[in-house]
DNA sequence: CATGCCCATCGTCAGGTGTA
DNA sequence: TACACCTGACGATGGGCATG
Protein backbone atom coordinates (compact mmCIF):
# COMPACT_ATOMS: atom_id res chain seq x y z
CA UNK A 1 0.00 0.00 0.00
CA UNK A 2 1.39 3.51 -0.54
CA UNK A 3 1.90 5.82 1.46
CA UNK A 4 -1.60 7.05 2.25
CA UNK A 5 -0.94 7.83 6.19
CA UNK A 6 1.36 11.10 4.93
CA UNK A 7 -0.80 13.97 5.38
CA UNK A 8 -4.10 13.35 6.47
CA UNK A 9 -4.62 16.09 8.26
CA UNK A 10 -2.20 19.06 8.21
CA UNK A 11 -2.76 20.29 4.35
CA UNK A 12 -1.20 23.50 3.73
CA UNK A 13 -4.33 25.68 2.01
CA UNK A 14 -2.45 26.56 -1.03
CA UNK A 15 0.80 24.54 -1.37
CA UNK A 16 -0.31 20.63 -0.12
CA UNK A 17 -3.31 20.10 -2.66
CA UNK A 18 -5.49 17.53 -3.01
CA UNK A 19 -3.33 14.74 -4.40
CA UNK A 20 -3.47 12.88 -1.58
CA UNK A 21 -7.32 12.75 -1.43
CA UNK A 22 -6.70 11.40 -5.13
CA UNK A 23 -4.44 8.97 -4.21
CA UNK A 24 -6.76 7.46 -1.48
CA UNK A 25 -9.13 7.46 -3.91
CA UNK A 26 -7.28 5.83 -6.42
CA UNK A 27 -5.93 3.01 -3.63
CA UNK A 28 -9.73 2.96 -2.46
CA UNK A 29 -7.66 3.62 0.74
CA UNK A 30 -10.49 3.29 4.54
CA UNK A 31 -9.83 6.76 5.63
CA UNK A 32 -9.13 7.25 9.56
CA UNK A 33 -9.76 10.77 10.06
CA UNK A 34 -10.34 10.56 13.98
CA UNK A 35 -7.00 13.13 13.77
CA UNK A 36 -8.36 15.63 12.06
CA UNK A 37 -9.94 17.54 15.30
CA UNK A 38 -6.15 17.66 16.11
CA UNK A 39 -5.81 20.14 13.44
CA UNK A 40 -3.74 23.35 14.40
CA UNK A 41 -2.85 22.17 17.65
CA UNK A 42 0.37 20.61 16.55
CA UNK A 43 3.27 22.89 15.78
CA UNK A 44 5.07 22.71 12.55
CA UNK A 45 7.94 21.04 14.08
CA UNK A 46 6.37 18.78 15.52
CA UNK A 47 4.27 18.12 12.37
CA UNK A 48 7.51 17.43 11.04
CA UNK A 49 8.65 14.58 12.96
CA UNK A 50 4.98 13.38 12.44
CA UNK A 51 5.13 12.91 8.93
CA UNK A 52 6.62 10.16 6.85
CA UNK A 53 8.04 10.33 3.73
CA UNK A 54 7.10 9.46 0.61
CA UNK A 55 8.92 8.38 -2.55
CA UNK A 56 9.22 11.34 -5.42
CA UNK A 57 6.48 12.03 -7.50
CA UNK A 58 9.17 11.25 -10.60
CA UNK A 59 9.25 7.75 -8.88
CA UNK A 60 5.86 7.07 -8.17
CA UNK A 61 4.75 7.74 -11.50
CA UNK A 62 6.78 5.71 -13.05
CA UNK A 63 6.37 2.71 -11.44
CA UNK A 64 3.01 3.86 -12.05
CA UNK A 65 3.77 3.85 -15.89
CA UNK A 66 5.51 0.00 -15.44
CA UNK A 67 1.93 -0.86 -14.24
CA UNK A 68 0.02 0.74 -16.25
CA UNK A 69 0.45 1.19 -19.52
CA UNK A 70 -1.66 4.42 -20.34
CA UNK A 71 0.32 6.28 -17.91
CA UNK A 72 3.00 8.45 -19.25
CA UNK A 73 6.24 8.91 -17.70
CA UNK A 74 7.42 11.93 -15.60
CA UNK A 75 9.78 13.67 -17.91
CA UNK A 76 13.34 14.22 -17.04
CA UNK A 77 13.51 18.42 -18.10
CA UNK A 78 11.37 20.34 -20.11
CA UNK A 79 14.41 23.01 -21.12
CA UNK A 80 11.66 24.17 -23.72
CA UNK A 81 8.80 24.96 -21.60
CA UNK A 82 7.17 28.33 -22.21
CA UNK A 83 9.61 29.15 -25.28
CA UNK A 84 12.22 30.71 -23.49
CA UNK A 85 15.52 30.55 -24.14
CA UNK A 86 17.61 27.98 -21.98
CA UNK A 87 20.81 28.61 -19.91
CA UNK A 88 20.45 32.15 -19.34
CA UNK A 89 21.45 33.08 -15.64
CA UNK A 90 22.60 35.53 -14.36
CA UNK A 91 22.72 36.93 -10.89
CA UNK A 92 23.60 39.85 -8.83
CA UNK A 93 26.12 39.92 -6.22
CA UNK A 94 25.11 41.22 -2.58
CA UNK A 95 27.09 43.66 -0.69
CA UNK A 96 26.35 43.69 2.55
CA UNK A 97 27.16 40.74 5.23
CA UNK A 98 24.43 39.96 7.89
CA UNK A 99 24.58 36.88 10.51
CA UNK A 100 22.07 34.23 10.51
CA UNK A 101 21.30 31.14 12.94
CA UNK A 102 22.84 29.71 10.42
CA UNK A 103 25.60 31.28 9.24
CA UNK A 104 27.03 34.34 7.65
CA UNK A 105 25.18 35.80 4.65
CA UNK A 106 25.33 38.54 2.76
CA UNK A 107 21.97 40.78 1.11
CA UNK A 108 21.33 44.16 -1.11
CA UNK A 109 18.59 45.06 1.07
CA UNK A 110 16.42 45.30 -1.79
CA UNK A 111 15.34 41.69 -4.06
CA UNK A 112 18.13 39.67 -5.26
CA UNK A 113 18.25 39.97 -8.79
CA UNK A 114 18.36 37.23 -10.84
CA UNK A 115 17.08 35.36 -14.14
CA UNK A 116 17.84 31.52 -14.47
CA UNK A 117 16.29 29.41 -17.21
CA UNK A 118 18.33 26.47 -17.50
CA UNK A 119 18.05 22.80 -17.05
CA UNK A 120 18.73 21.88 -13.50
CA UNK A 121 21.46 19.60 -14.73
CA UNK A 122 23.47 22.42 -16.72
CA UNK A 123 24.09 24.80 -13.92
CA UNK A 124 26.72 27.32 -14.73
CA UNK A 125 29.50 25.57 -14.38
CA UNK A 126 31.88 28.80 -14.62
CA UNK A 127 30.38 29.69 -11.31
CA UNK A 128 30.90 26.38 -10.03
CA UNK A 129 34.75 25.76 -10.49
CA UNK A 130 35.20 29.64 -10.10
CA UNK A 131 37.53 29.74 -6.92
CA UNK A 132 39.01 26.75 -4.94
CA UNK A 133 39.52 26.72 -1.50
CA UNK A 134 42.84 26.88 -1.51
CA UNK A 135 43.31 30.12 -3.21
CA UNK A 136 41.34 32.01 -1.05
CA UNK A 137 43.51 34.13 1.65
CA UNK A 138 41.94 37.17 3.41
CA UNK A 139 38.62 37.19 5.64
CA UNK A 140 37.08 39.02 2.95
CA UNK A 141 37.80 36.13 0.20
CA UNK A 142 36.61 33.65 2.31
CA UNK A 143 32.75 35.62 2.94
CA UNK A 144 32.83 36.45 -0.98
CA UNK A 145 33.23 32.57 -0.77
CA UNK A 146 30.66 31.85 1.30
CA UNK A 147 28.08 34.26 0.23
CA UNK A 148 29.03 32.64 -4.03
CA UNK A 149 28.40 29.35 -2.07
CA UNK A 150 24.81 30.13 -0.86
CA UNK A 151 23.95 32.02 -3.93
CA UNK A 152 24.72 29.02 -5.95
CA UNK A 153 23.22 26.62 -3.45
CA UNK A 154 19.61 29.13 -3.09
CA UNK A 155 19.70 29.10 -7.37
CA UNK A 156 19.74 25.26 -7.16
CA UNK A 157 17.15 25.02 -5.16
CA UNK A 158 15.02 27.23 -6.12
CA UNK A 159 15.30 25.56 -9.90
CA UNK A 160 14.50 22.40 -8.01
CA UNK A 161 11.66 24.08 -6.58
CA UNK A 162 10.19 24.82 -9.61
CA UNK A 163 10.97 21.36 -10.78
CA UNK A 164 9.18 19.89 -8.43
CA UNK A 165 6.06 21.66 -8.48
CA UNK A 166 5.75 20.30 -11.68
CA UNK A 167 6.41 17.05 -11.37
CA UNK A 168 3.78 17.63 -8.84
CA UNK A 169 1.12 19.12 -11.03
CA UNK A 170 2.07 16.55 -13.63
CA UNK A 171 1.56 13.83 -10.88
CA UNK A 172 -1.94 14.84 -9.65
CA UNK A 173 -3.35 15.26 -13.24
CA UNK A 174 -2.06 11.60 -14.05
CA UNK A 175 -3.63 10.36 -10.54
CA UNK A 176 -7.10 12.12 -12.04
CA UNK A 177 -7.02 10.54 -14.99
CA UNK A 178 -6.44 7.35 -13.74
CA UNK A 179 -8.98 7.82 -11.54
CA UNK A 180 -11.23 8.92 -14.66
CA UNK A 181 -9.78 5.41 -16.17
CA UNK A 182 -11.10 3.31 -13.32
CA UNK A 183 -14.10 5.13 -12.89
CA UNK A 184 -15.41 3.85 -16.66
CA UNK A 185 -13.53 0.50 -15.90
CA UNK A 186 -15.87 0.21 -12.86
CA UNK A 187 -18.62 1.26 -14.44
CA UNK A 188 -18.13 -1.72 -17.01
CA UNK A 189 -17.85 -4.05 -15.05
CA UNK A 190 -20.76 -3.62 -12.88
CA UNK A 191 -23.10 -3.44 -15.98
CA UNK A 192 -21.29 -6.71 -17.16
CA UNK A 193 -22.22 -8.44 -13.51
CA UNK A 194 -25.59 -7.41 -14.26
CA UNK A 195 -25.65 -8.92 -17.76
CA UNK A 196 -24.67 -12.15 -16.39
CA UNK A 197 -26.96 -11.90 -13.27
CA UNK A 198 -29.83 -11.62 -15.60
CA UNK A 199 -28.76 -14.84 -17.79
CA UNK A 200 -28.09 -17.22 -15.00
CA UNK A 201 -30.15 -16.21 -12.70
CA UNK A 202 -33.18 -19.06 -13.99
CA UNK A 203 -36.88 -17.60 -14.64
CA UNK A 204 -39.13 -18.78 -12.11
CA UNK A 205 -42.93 -18.00 -13.61
C1' DC B 1 -12.43 53.15 -5.10
C1' DA B 2 -10.95 50.77 -0.82
C1' DT B 3 -10.93 46.70 1.61
C1' DG B 4 -10.91 41.91 2.55
C1' DC B 5 -10.83 37.25 1.16
C1' DC B 6 -9.28 33.44 -1.64
C1' DC B 7 -6.15 31.30 -4.52
C1' DA B 8 -1.87 30.49 -7.21
C1' DT B 9 2.83 30.94 -7.35
C1' DC B 10 7.31 31.73 -5.71
C1' DG B 11 11.65 31.57 -2.78
C1' DT B 12 13.57 29.67 1.13
C1' DC B 13 14.55 26.46 4.87
C1' DA B 14 14.90 22.00 6.90
C1' DG B 15 15.32 17.45 6.72
C1' DG B 16 14.80 12.97 4.29
C1' DT B 17 16.68 10.16 0.40
C1' DG B 18 19.83 8.45 -3.09
C1' DT B 19 24.37 7.52 -4.60
C1' DA B 20 29.27 7.65 -5.67
C1' DT C 1 29.81 9.00 4.71
C1' DA C 2 29.71 13.27 2.34
C1' DC C 3 27.30 15.45 -0.93
C1' DA C 4 23.61 16.55 -4.18
C1' DC C 5 18.97 16.20 -4.89
C1' DC C 6 14.00 16.18 -3.62
C1' DT C 7 10.06 17.84 -1.36
C1' DG C 8 6.95 19.35 2.67
C1' DA C 9 6.21 23.47 5.16
C1' DC C 10 6.03 28.28 5.63
C1' DG C 11 5.68 33.15 4.63
C1' DA C 12 5.42 36.73 1.05
C1' DT C 13 3.32 38.54 -2.92
C1' DG C 14 0.09 39.58 -6.47
C1' DG C 15 -4.19 38.91 -9.16
C1' DG C 16 -9.19 38.22 -9.28
C1' DC C 17 -13.50 38.82 -7.23
C1' DA C 18 -17.19 40.33 -4.02
C1' DT C 19 -18.87 43.75 -0.99
C1' DG C 20 -19.68 48.22 1.14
Amino acid sequence: MWWHQHNLCFRHPVEEDYSGDLEEKVATIAETDESAESEGVIDSHKRREILSRRPSYRKILNELSSDVPGVPKIEEEKSEEEGTPPNIATMAVPTSIYQTSTGQYTATGDMPTYQIRAPTTALPQGVVMAASPGSLHSPQQLAEEATRKRELRLMKNREAAKECRRRKKEYVKCLESRVAVLEVQNKKLIEELETLKDICSPKTD
